[in-house]
DNA sequence: CAGTGGTCTAGACCACACT
DNA sequence: GTGTGGTCTAGACCACTGC
């Protein structure tokens, strides 16, 4: 491998193990895709380091520099963080900066800071089985047994954000409106200390819409007052849906910022 | 530079021209602002190619892999678009597949070839003063030249967007309503090729809103139906802003797709 | 100090596109 | 075939972190 690099593409050795290539592909691409299985497999944890670089181009044997673009593409689809002396760690929803990476509802001041950290309250917290819908988005058959939260949140004191989450019951059995409203955090942390599932990309639909009586009462606006409908599938390693969320957002004091690249 | 890379950090040589060094920073870094000032500077214009890596490398006097790493930051960044076997060229608002890369609103059937182009229909267009508002929003003084550009969008004779569009007068002078109904294809197209004016990245601001009764006129809609109110601010090179917009979305038929990684 | 990620080089070869 | 970007290597040194 060293002299002649990906010839007839070798398989690479992971152990001694070696893996089967279904395609040609490049080999820090087959290094990446190998560590992704690590990452799945929970052979790491969130907020763990992995292996230095040197230690992983040993036992992929290949040169660090490969092993360096794998990682490289992993932090930049931030699966992976990268700290110069410190070493590479798994990304996780934990820390204090990303606590609410997939939240783009911002005040108007700009400052996320400014306001206070957000009042939860769970509405209500079922299990039930899914419709069509909520089968088709979580990729499950109808019928399947789901987790169906409803939950407002409030900042200072006005309530802001009105949820209701659907997650599948399989790998959120054990989940509970008491675990909820004891959990201190953001719910994804909460995912991935309790159940060991990270949510890695989402997808959102927005809609403008009017709440139904119902959704009024617990945003404490008119039935008049038009909301944002965002609608967010949320997925785990290898674009496995994990959560359905429809969130109901009041933009009076708030607004969706997005940025385009 | 071959033997001690970096040592001291002797300035970049450019065609023989020294540039000041103002703090430390890698030279692939020093590479990227300067191939970014000849993108400002048009040295390069949208849709022709940089010259090859190899020439860039002895160009600058540094080694193709620093040259590469440049590159690769300001193709992430969307200003550049390498393609394999023939060369890197300056990303544009004119080729087909990124033609509308700005707008999000997409048909609910997710395809958004399914409907035919856009039916444009310029509103308004005139030349005002910009209030403290839109001065503030496009780094202008109040009063200020401005052009203001009321247009609508519609799909399948829908009537769908409804875009009051700010431009600083300097910049566009001799844009009319002529050359803006007379012009077949996007908007940021023509500012390109017609400007010069390449717009980078963007950032959006969305709340549901109520129409008044002259936009709910335009978008065929009751005042009560609620819609997506979303302020655009264009950037080109180096973050200066050079377009403000206003939109207002029906999502009746349409909404807001967003990507969250 | 040792260990980590970050930068830079020089050279080889591969994959692709055009002519 | 020639020229382009894409991959891979091996080795050197820098910058940062923590013992």
């Amino acid at each position: 491998m060293s002299t002649a690099p990906n010839s007839p593409t070798p398989p690479v050795q992971t152990d001694g193990v070696s893996v089967a290539t279904p395609a040609f592909s490049p080999l820090y691409q087959q290094i990446k895709a190998l560590l992704l299985k690590s990452l799945q497999a929970g052979e790491w944890r969130p907020g763990e380091t992995i292996p230095s670089e040197v230690d992983l181009a040993t036992r992929f044997r290949v040169s660090q520099g490969t092993v360096r673009k794998a990682i490289d593409e992993l932090a930049a689809e931030n699966l992976l963080v990268r700290r110069q002396g410190r070493g590479t760690f798994v990304a996780t929803h934990a820390e204090q900066l990303v606590q609410y990476r997939f939240l783009k509802l911002v005040p108007d001041s700009g400052d996320v800071n400014s306001e206070g950290p957000a009042q939860r309250n769970i509405v209500d917290c079922r299990r039930t089985r899914a419709n069509a819908d909520v089968a088709r988005l979580l990729a499950l058959k109808p019928g399947d047994p789901v987790l169906h939260v409803r939950r407002l949140l409030a900042f200072s004191g006005v309530p802001t954000i009105l949820d209701d989450i659907w997650l599948p019951g399989g790998p959120f059995k054990g989940l509970t409106a008491e675990r909820l409203t004891d959990y201190h955090g953001p719910m994804y942390e909460m995912f991935e200390t309790e159940f060991g599932i990270r949510m890695v990309r989402a997808a959102e639909k927005i809609r403008a819409v009017r709440p139904d009586g119902e959704q009024a009462r617990l945003l404490a606006v008119d039935e008049s007052t038009p909301l944002l409908s965002v609608q967010r599938i949320a997925y785990t390693y290898n674009d496995i849906p994990m959560e359905l969320r429809h969130g109901l957002y009041r933009t009076d004091t708030h607004h969706y910022r997005n940025e385009l690249n």
